[in-house]
RNA sequence: GCGCCCUUAGCUCAACUGGAUAGAGCACCCGCCUUCUAAGCGGGCGGUUGCAGGUUCGAGUCCUGCAGGGCGCGCCA
């Protein structure tokens, strides 16, 4: 299905030929003059560059080969060379009419599908969940599903972190608690027999607690440091006692994990770890190894990914460590080959902090020099932080970091309140309250997040997000909501849908909205950009309320009714479209 | 020190990859509910796009320099 965008390009495009010109100067582009026209080219004044001829004289004679398109109701040029188009309220009638009919809501799909593997989320085993990994997640999410809606063919991997170094840190740290422990541990190490049921003593909370303090410890004290390193390479070599102990810190932060990306709606296809490609090691070193490309250095192996040009000096991609354990750029290398040897991903998308940036590059070409990806292949989409009010990284008022889950329900409470400040919801029976609260939550977290361009860093404000009034996800909600109350409406009222007619200025400004639709999409496709689908999402809502305050619907005679009628379920439908592609779900009521 | 990113309305952010008069929301002011959810709609106020040059018909967008801010720079992830 093509966007009307579409349509007149290829026209304008025809015109510019018709001239000799080349086919691509007939881009039409949205009007940034509303006022004025529905489409514009500014293909003229690219042209008249190339030919050196009078851009008005060229958009003249264009439009003299436009002027009989029947769909055209004028073509007129303007300023120095813009072409600017207006369509006839039939033509947009048809075209609003083809994204009601369709499931899906005038979206097109990639020509060539591709295999996409999308890594997000990125949680850590034996630690909680925290700020940090909502953007991860938020930002993960909807261009797993954008790029699913595409018609590409896509995997999201939430990969852990659960084969460093800190894995080794508490290791220690618990053993040093529990004496208990300890003895089991270094029992099964030494090859012997033990019960392991005091390791079900061990909780998230417990590992909550001590990761900080190790984490501490190993900064200030080398000897406690380089203990953790030979417990890290201990439990990479499955040492039994190291190994069951950590199955047990897998297993508790599983089901917290869990809870925590259910309460977001953000679900993973694969729950793959750094663990998962410990296997995969041995043989990848050896095979770095034969093709040349390790080398020794302070007792370290690495492989160096400097280039002649380089602007700034890379590090190498550190290997092996002193230590002899996989370091993370290990894993994320050795993940690299498990996905070609599996998916046989055409492209990856490494949603993850910007601040890795570096890291990526380092491990990209060291994929690249291994033959295991081909250049551009990997991509790493970073975003910037989120801050506090005072513009540094947020921090909770104690200056801690603030745990996803406190952070969820903190949300939840806000929009309990905003509730009922409003006094919606309140006929509404206890269960279906707290779901209508919990989407209300989400989609002020998400939307929140997702009107901002990726990769710039923005203030969580939560008073703002939650408020129902302007550009937030609850009066996205609401819009939704007050459409769907109007469809059961005319439901019950036996109205139905019928032929879609253009005549007022506002059915005028929703057809053309919704035909914007794919514009939308495929931007934020190619950029990664989420942002472009939220913006569009907004703009609908708004262009429906005007047509909602403009156009009464259910008491305008029948003809008119029906096509209003028509317009409103396409703008539903495409607004859950939209809003599903962010992540967030609309309640029935609110 | 080297490198990357950022600086747009009082505040929070956009700007379809170089196009017309730089747009939204919040805040502030003025209108609109006996009619489909007013959590809404309409109107107004608000700008030397950090500063200085350059490239061209045309720059928030590209190039150079400067100022301010953030981040990264091998055995954490």
């Amino acid at each position: 299905m093509t966007d009307l965008k579409g349509v007149l390009s290829e026209a304008v495009g025809a015109a510019f030929a018709g001239l000799g010109l080349p086919t691509d100067l007939g881009r039409v582009t949205a009007s940034n003059r509303p006022d004025l026209a529905d489409f514009q080219s500014n293909g003229a004044l690219a042209a008249a560059k190339r030919v050196g001829r009078n851009p008005r004289e060229l958009a003249a004679e264009v439009a003299e080969r436009l002027a009989a398109d029947p769909r055209l109701a004028s073509v007129e040029i303007a300023g120095p060379g813009f072409i600017n188009l207006k369509l006839t309220d039939g033509a947009l009638a048809a075209r609003a009419q083809a994204i009601a009919d369709d499931p899906r809501s005038g979206a097109a799909t990639v020509s060539q599908p591709r295999r996409v593997l999308v890594d997000y989320g990125g949680p850590n085993v034996a630690k909680p969940m925290h700020v940090g990994h909502l953007r991860a997640s938020i930002i993960g999410e909807s261009i797993k599903r954008l790029y699913r809606f595409r018609g590409d063919e896509v995997l999201g991997d939430a990969h852990f972190g659960d084969w460093g170094y800190q894995m080794g840190l508490l290791i220690g740290a618990v053993t040093d608690e529990n004496p208990k422990i300890a003895e089991i541990v270094e029992a099964l190490n030494a090859g012997g027999s033990a019960d392991t049921a005091p390791f079900e003593a061990v909780t998230l909370a417990d590992l909550d607690r001590l990761y900080p303090e190790a984490a501490a410890k190993g900064k200030a004290d080398t000897a406690y440091r380089d203990r953790a390193r030979k417990i890290t390479a201990g439990l990479q070599d499955r040492q039994p006692g190291y190994f069951q102990l950590w199955q047990r810190f897998r297993d508790v932060t599983q089901v917290a994990l869990e809870r925590d990306f259910h309460a977001l709606g953000v679900d993973f296809d694969l729950w793959k770890g750094e663990s998962d490609v410990e296997d995969l090691i041995d043989p990848m070193v050896d095979e770095l190894a034969a093709k040349g490309l390790l080398e020794d250095d302070q007792g370290a192996r690495i492989v160096r990914v400097a280039r002649d040009g380089d602007k700034r000096e890379l590090p190498p991609l550190l290997v092996v460590s002193s230590e002899g354990s996989a370091m993370y750029g290990t894993t994320d290398l050795a993940t690299i080959l498990d996905r070609k040897n599996s998916f046989d991903p055409q492209l990856v998308i490494y949603c993850v902090d910007q601040r890795q940036a570096d890291h990526f590059e380092v491990v990209f070409r060291a994929a690249v020099l291994a033959g295991y990806a081909a250049e551009g292949q990997l991509n790493h989409v970073g975003f910037g932080t989120m801050n506090g009010t005072d513009g540094k990284p947020f921090k909770t008022r104690e200056g801690g970091v603030l745990k996803l889950a406190d952070m969820i329900e903190m949300t939840r409470e806000k929009a309990r309140e905003r509730l009922h400040e409003a006094g919606l919801g309140e006929d509404l029976p206890a269960d279906e309250f707290e779901e209508i609260a919990g989407k209300v939550a989400v989609a002020a977290l998400k939307f929140a997040d997702l009107q901002n361009f990726r990769g710039t860093s923005y203030v969580f404000d939560l008073d703002r997000f939650t408020s129902f009034e302007g550009k937030t996800g609850p009066y996205l909600l609401y819009q939704a909501v007050r459409v769907k109350s109007l469809l059961r409406r005319a439901e019950t009222e036996g109205v139905k849908p019928g032929p879609i007619a253009i005549a007022e200025p506002a059915e005028r400004e929703l057809a053309l909205t919704l035909d914007a639709f794919e514009t939308a999409l495929s931007e934020a496709y190619d950029r990664y950009a989420p942002n472009a689908v939220a913006e569009h999402a907004y703009r609908l809502s708004q262009a429906f309320s005007k047509f909602y305050a403009a156009c009464p619907i259910l008491q305008a005679e029948p003809a008119v009714r029906a096509s209003r009628l028509a317009l409103a379920g396409a703008t539903l439908a495409q607004l859950q479209t939209a809003l599903d592609l962010l992540g967030i779900a609309t309640p029935d009521r609110m």
